[in-house]
RNA sequence: GGAGGGGUUCCCGAGUGGCCAAAGGGAGCAGACUGUAAAUCUGCCGGCGAAUGCCUUCGUAGGUUCGAAUCCUACCCCCUCCA
C-alpha cells in the first residue's frame, strides 16, 4: 500500500514541474514521511511588494495546493525583512523600500488572494523578519562565511553582470543568503519556486547542510507565458490575467491566448486531471477537438476557480453573444451629451468617443473610423467627421470588436 | 580625485546638421479571413486639424545655425575603469 501511495504522491508532485533537485532525495523524503506519518514541510517565499496576484504567480501556488491535498505542511514566508531592505535584482531603479505598515497591508491583500487557492486552515504564514531581524552582525558574518564569492558568481545574473563589468552590490549577495537562511530557520523539507529561483533554492540546501540539517529539495515550476504567448506573464508587460479580474474579462483574455498555450495552462493552472488534459491534447492534434472549445473549457475552469461556476457560464454566454454572434452586450457604458445645441450645431463622433474615454485621442478615433472599425447603430461609419444629431433615442456605438458605448442626449 | 561610456517616441533599439514625428523589432490597436480577443495576411501606431499644414517630443537649461535628436556650453542622472 505505501508503495502505491508513494507513486500517487510522486505523480501529483511531478505534474508540471520544470525541475526537481535532486529527485532521488525527494523520493527518500516522501518514503520517510509516509512511513512515519509525518508530513513534509513545504516552503514558499513571497515578496510582499506586488500585492496583485495574476495567473503567473498561481503556478507555484497550485503546486502548494497539491501538497496540501496530499497532507503536507505548507508554510508561506512573507519576505518582509527583505522587502524593507530594498532591491534584490540590482536593475535600474532601486525599488523603493517599504515601510512596515505597507508591508503589513500588502501581506494582508496577499493573503486574501492566496486563499482563493490555498486552504486557509492548513496554511501557515510567517514573516522572515521574525528571525532575520534578530541576527547580530556576528551572526551575519558567520552566515556569509558559509559561502564563497566564486560560488556566488555562479548565479547566472551575477556571472553575467560580473563579466560585463556591471555593478553588483555586496548586499545583493545577501539576498540568496537570507532566503537560504529562511530554510534553515524553518527546517524546510522542500522549497518551491520558479525556475528563476534555482540559485536561491539551492542556496537553501547548502546552508542547511552547513547548519547541520538535512538539505531541502528544490522544486522549480516553469515561468508562465502571458497572454501574448511569448513573454513571461507580468503586470508591467500588460499580458497578465489577474485573479481578481471580473469573469467576463478573464474569459476574453483566456480566449486570446495562442492555441499553443492551452495545454500548458491546463496543466499549470487547473486541477483538471492529466489524463483528461492528455486526451484533449490528442483530440486537438487529430482535429477532433476544436482548440476554441478547449479554450472555452479552460476559461471556464479558471473562472470557476476564482469566481463561480455560474459566473463562468455567464461569461461564456456573453462571449458567444458578442464575438460569435456579434450582438451587443447586456451592459453598455452610457455617456450623456448635453442636448443644448444651437441651431446647426452638431456633435462630432470622434469628439464624443474621446470625451467618453473610449479612445485615447480624437486622432485615434478618426483613425479607427477610417479603418472601418466604428459602427453607429450597427452601421459602419465612413466619414471621419460623422455628426450625431440630437435624438431621443440613444445611439449605440461599437468601436472595434470589444468597445461599446451608448450615447444619450439630455435636455 | 582622474579617465571614459551612456541617457531616443509604451519597451528594445537605429539614427551624428536638413529627405526625422524619427529605421527595425516587440507590444498594442484595427481590417480581412477564421475555429476564438488563436494562427496568418494587411494597415495603423505623439497631438490638433477637412486639408496644404501646425504644435509638442529624442535627460535638463541655454547657445551656434536659415535649419539640431544630431554641433557647442553648463547642469542632472546612470554606468565602467584607475586612484
Amino acid at each position: 500500500m505505501p508503495v502505491d501511495e508513494l507513486k500517487r504522491q510522486l505523480e501529483i508532485i511531478k505534474r508540471g514541474v520544470a525541475e526537481i533537485v535532486p529527485e532521488e532525495e525527494l523520493v527518500e523524503k516522501l518514503k520517510k514521511s509516509l512511513k512515519e506519518g509525518k508530513p513534509l514541510r513545504v516552503k514558499l517565499g513571497l515578496d510582499p511588494t506586488a500585492p496583485d496576484i495574476h495567473l503567473g504567480h498561481t503556478v507555484v501556488l497550485q503546486k502548494l495546493k497539491q501538497f496540501q491535498s496530499l497532507g503536507h505542511e505548507v508554510i508561506i514566508i512573507i519576505g518582509d525583512f527583505t522587502a524593507q531592505i530594498g532591491d534584490p535584482t540590482g536593475k535600474k531603479e532601486t525599488r523603493k523600500q517599504l515601510s512596515w505598515d505597507e508591508v503589513l497591508e500588502n501581506a494582508r491583500t496577499y493573503q486574501e488572494q492566496i486563499f482563493k487557492i490555498l486552504d486557509r486552515e492548513k496554511t501557515r504564514m510567517v514573516f522572515n523578519s521574525e528571525w532575520l531581524a534578530k541576527l547580530t552582525f556576528a551572526d551575519v558574518i558567520k552566515l556569509a562565511s558559509k559561502y564563497t564569492v566564486a560560488r556566488m558568481l555562479e548565479r547566472e545574473d551575477f556571472a553575467k553582470r560580473f563579466k560585463e563589468g556591471q555593478p553588483i552590490s555586496i548586499h545583493e549577495f545577501f539576498y540568496p543568503l537570507m532566503q537560504g537562511y529562511d530554510s534553515v530557520a524553518l527546517q524546510a523539507d522542500i522549497e518551491l519556486g520558479g525556475t528563476d529561483q534555482k540559485f536561491n533554492l539551492l542556496m537553501g540546501r547548502t546552508l542547511q547542510k552547513e547548519y547541520g540539517q538535512e538539505p531541502q529539495i528544490a522544486i522549480m515550476m516553469p515561468i508562465l507565458e502571458g497572454t501574448d504567448g511569448v513573454q513571461k506573464m507580468s503586470k508591467s508587460l500588460g499580458n497578465y490575467i489577474g485573479i481578481n479580474e471580473p469573469p467576463q474579462e478573464m474569459f476574453g483574455k483566456i480566449m486570446s491566448i495562442p492555441d499553443s498555450l492551452i495545454v500548458r495552462y491546463l496543466e499549470l493552472l487547473t486541477s483538471v486531471p492529466m489524463e483528461t488534459i492528455n486526451e484533449m491534447k490528442n483530440q486537438m492534434e487529430t482535429g477532433v477537438l476544436n482548440p476554441r472549445d478547449a479554450k472555452v473549457f479552460l476559461a471556464k475552469e479558471i473562472i470557476t476557480q476564482y469566481h463561480s461556476r455560474e459566473a463562468a457560464d455567464e461569461a461564456e454566454l456573453e462571449f458567444i453573444k458578442i464575438f460569435r454572434e456579434k450582438e451587443l452586450p447586456d451592459e453598455i457604458p452610457e455617456y450623456k451629451v448635453s442636448g443644448e445645441l444651437k441651431d446647426g450645431e452638431v456633435v462630432l463622433l470622434p469628439k464624443v468617443l474621446f470625451s467618453a474615454g473610449i479612445v485615447k485621442s480624437i486622432s485615434e478615433a478618426k483613425r479607427l473610423i477610417s479603418q472601418g472599425a466604428v459602427l453607429v447603430n450597427q452601421e459602419k461609419i465612413a466619414d471621419i467627421n460623422f455628426a450625431l444629431k440630437p435624438s431621443k433615442e440613444p445611439y449605440t456605438v461599437k468601436v472595434g470588436k470589444r468597445r461599446f458605448l451608448k450615447i444619450i442626449f439630455e435636455k
